[in-house]
DNA sequence: GCTATAAATGAAAGCGCTTACATTAATACT
DNA sequence: AGTATTAATGTAAGCGCTTTCATTTATAGC
C-alpha cells in the first residue's frame, strides 16, 4: 500500500502539500494539485486512516450503544444512523447494553476507549446523574429516546405523552368508555409519559383512570398476556385495552384468542411503537407510529453538526408520534 | 488523558516496559508490573487505541456488511457477532449493503478504507468472481450464508437443501400430497437450494413438483400474497402450500384470510427462517429454523481465530435447519 | 525594477504507541 | 569467584499522517 511519502516524491512535493490536497483545508494551487491527484491515481494511494486520526485527533468514528441490536426497534434505528454517517464517510461502532447498568456502562467505557469522536447512546439503566457527569467529560454524545432537562440540548426524544393521548383519544373517539390500560414498567420515563397521555384523553372525557383496570408489565410479550389475564381475573369489564408498547399488545392478543374473546369484536386493542411486526399480528395491529429511524437520522446529523462542524438541516430535537389505525380497534 | 509515558515515569520504568505489562507479551518480573499497573490505576490511564493500531498494524476492528440493519434476520447476526467481539475487545463496523451491487462494493471499500483487520460479509448482490479476486487481497473476509467452492474455507453456510426437505417432509408427513411452493428469486443460490430439497422431499415420496404449483416470488411479503393469489387462480387444488421464507409465507396468510381461506383448516403453511414475527403472526407459523445468530457468531470466532491467532473452538461451517412446528400446518 | 504584501509550499516536530535490538541484571554451572 | 546463559529491561526507530512555522514564489503598487 502506497504512504502519503511515496505521492508527495512521485508528485515532486512536500508531504505536507499532499496533505493538503486530500484535506482542501489549505489553498493549492491548481497545477499543483493536478500532480498530486495523478500521482495518487498512479500508485492507487489510500490515506491511512489510523494514521489521519493519530495526528489529526479525529477518529471519524462515532460510537453507538444500543439496547438490543436485533428487535424491531432498534435496527430501524440504527438504519437511520448508518445511512446519515456512510454518506459522510464517517463510521459507526455499535455495541449493544442490553438494558443492564453494567452493561451499558461497559459499552460506554469500550467506545470511548475505542476514541469514538462521539456517542450515540440509547440508554435506559444509567442514571441521569452518570450521563450528566458523563456530559462534564470531552466526549460528546446525544441521547436518544431520553430526555434529561439539564442536557436538554443533547436529547432526542419522542413526546410520549402526546402518543399516550392519541392512542387513549382513538378509542374514546370510537365510542369506548371503559378501557383497560397495560402500561410499562413504571420506573421508566416513557412508560410514564405514555400513561399520563392516557389520562389526559380521558379526562377530556370527563373519565378518570380505574385503578383496577391498571397493570404494569414490562414491555415484553408476557406482560400483555399476564396484563390481560390478571385484568379479566378483577371481573371488571372493558370494551377496549391500551397497551403501552406493541410487544405487549401482541401478547394480550394471543392471550385474548386463547380465552376464547373475539379481537376486536369483543375486545379493542391498541398498541404502541409501531414495530415491524405490528403488520404481521391478527388482526393487524392498530398502534401509535414511533419514527425511531428519523429520530436516529437527527442523532447523527446532530453530532455531524456540533462534532464536524456540519451546517445545514436544522436539528428535530422532540418527535411526534402519529395514529396508525389497522384492524385491532372497532368502533362501538 | 494520561499517556505511556506519563505511565513510564510515574512507575520508573521505560515506555518498553509499561507496553510489556499492557499487552503481555513478553515477561516482566511480578514487582515491575505491580508498580506500573499501580501507576496506570493512579494516573487512570487508558492506552489510546489509535495510537496502539498504527504501532502495531492492528486495528483490532472487524467491519461488518449486511444487507440491511433492520428486519429480523441481520438484526440476529449482527446480535450474535458483536457479543463474541466486545468480549474479545475488538470492535465492530457496521455497514449495509441493501442488496445493491454498487452499494455492496462501496461498502466493502469503505470498510478496508477503515483499516478492518478482518471483515464479514453477507452480500448478495456482488458476484463469485468479485469475491475471489477480494479474497486474493490482504484483507481477511468471511462470507456468511454463501458458499463459493474455491474459498470453502472462508464459507459459513446453512444446508438450506435440507431445511427444504425439512419443510415439505413435514408436510407429507402430515398427509398432504399436493403441494405448492412459492420460491424466493431463483438467481439466489438459497432460493434454488430450498427448492432443490423440497423436490427431494417429494421423490421420496415418489412425487414430483408439479410446475403449475410452483410460484417465484421475491422473498417479500408481497410475493407470498401474489403467489398464493396466482396459484389459487390456476385452478389446481392443494392442500398445503411452503413458501421459502417467513416474510412471503406472512403474506400468503393474509391473502388467504382475505380471500376467507381458513389456515390452516383449509390450507397448511410452511415458512423459512423462523424469523422473530414468525411467532407473532396468526396461526403461528411452523417454520424452518436459520440460527443465523448461531452463524454470525460462528463468522466471529472464524475471525478470532484466523486473525487474532486466538484457539479453541472449533468453527463450524456448515448449519443444519431444523423443523419448528407450529400452528399453521393441519394433518390431513 | 524594487519593495510590500499575499499566496503557495516546504521542513520538521509531533500524535501515542510497538518492537527490534542492545544492554543490564539474575541465575546456573564449573 | 568467574564465566556462560537466560531473564528482564531500556533505547530508539518507526507507524503514516497533520499542522505549525518558516521559507519561497507570485502579485501588486509605485
Amino acid at each position: 500500500m502506497a504512504t502519503i511519502y511515496e505521492v508527495s516524491k512521485l508528485a515532486g512535493v512536500s508531504l505536507a502539500t499532499v496533505s493538503r490536497v486530500m484535506n482542501n483545508n489549505t489553498p493549492v494551487k491548481e497545477s499543483t494539485r493536478r500532480k498530486v491527484l495523478d500521482a495518487m491515481a498512479q500508485l492507487d494511494y489510500r490515506p491511512n486512516s489510523i494514521a489521519q486520526s493519530l495526528a489529526s485527533n479525529r477518529s471519524n468514528s462515532i460510537g453507538v450503544l444500543v439496547s438490543e441490536l436485533h428487535g424491531p426497534f432498534y435496527g430501524a434505528m440504527l438504519t437511520g444512523i448508518e445511512a446519515e454517517f456512510r454518506a459522510a464517510g464517517k463510521h459507526v461502532i455499535i455495541t449493544a447494553g442490553h438494558s443492564d447498568l453494567a452493561t451499558e456502562q461497559d459499552g460506554i467505557e469500550f467506545l470511548k476507549s475505542r476514541n469514538c469522536d462521539a456517542l450515540i447512546l440509547h440508554v435506559e439503566a444509567v442514571s441521569d446523574d452518570y450521563l450528566l457527569a458523563l456530559a462534564a467529560e470531552e466526549t460528546p454524545f446525544v441521547l436518544l429516546n431520553r430526555h434529561i432537562p439539564a442536557i436538554a440540548d443533547r436529547c432526542i426524544s419522542l413526546n410520549n405523552e402526546l402518543g399516550g393521548y392519541l392512542a387513549t383519544r382513538h378509542l374514546l373517539q370510537q365510542g369506548h368508555r371503559k378501557i383497560a390500560y397495560i402500561a410499562g414498567p413504571m420506573w421508566k420515563t416513557d412508560a410514564r409519559d405514555r400513561y399520563h397521555g392516557h389520562q389526559r384523553a380521558l379526562a377530556e372525557y370527563q373519565l378518570t383512570a380505574d385503578p383496577a383496570l391498571f397493570f404494569e408489565g414490562d414491555f415484553r410479550e408476557t406482560g400483555g398476556s399476564k396484563g390481560l389475564e390478571s385484568l379479566l381475573k378483577t371481573g371488571k369489564t372493558f370494551s377496549a385495552l391500551v397497551c403501552a408498547n406493541d410487544e405487549m399488545a401482541s401478547g394480550a392478543i394471543t392471550a385474548a384468542r386463547e380465552l376464547g374473546l373475539n379481537i376486536p369484536q369483543q375486545l379493542s386493542v391498541m398498541g404502541y411503537d409501531n414495530v415491524n411486526f405490528a403488520y404481521y399480528t391478527y388482526p393487524k395491529l392498530s398502534t401509535i407510529d414511533y419514527p425511531i429511524s428519523a429520530m436516529g437520522q437527527m442523532a447523527a446529523r446532530w453530532v455531524l453538526r456540533e462534532v464536524y462542524q456540519y451546517d445545514g438541516n436544522e436539528v428535530q430535537q422532540v418527535f411526534e408520534p402519529a395514529l396508525i389505525s389497522r384492524d385491532s380497534v372497532l368502533a362501538v
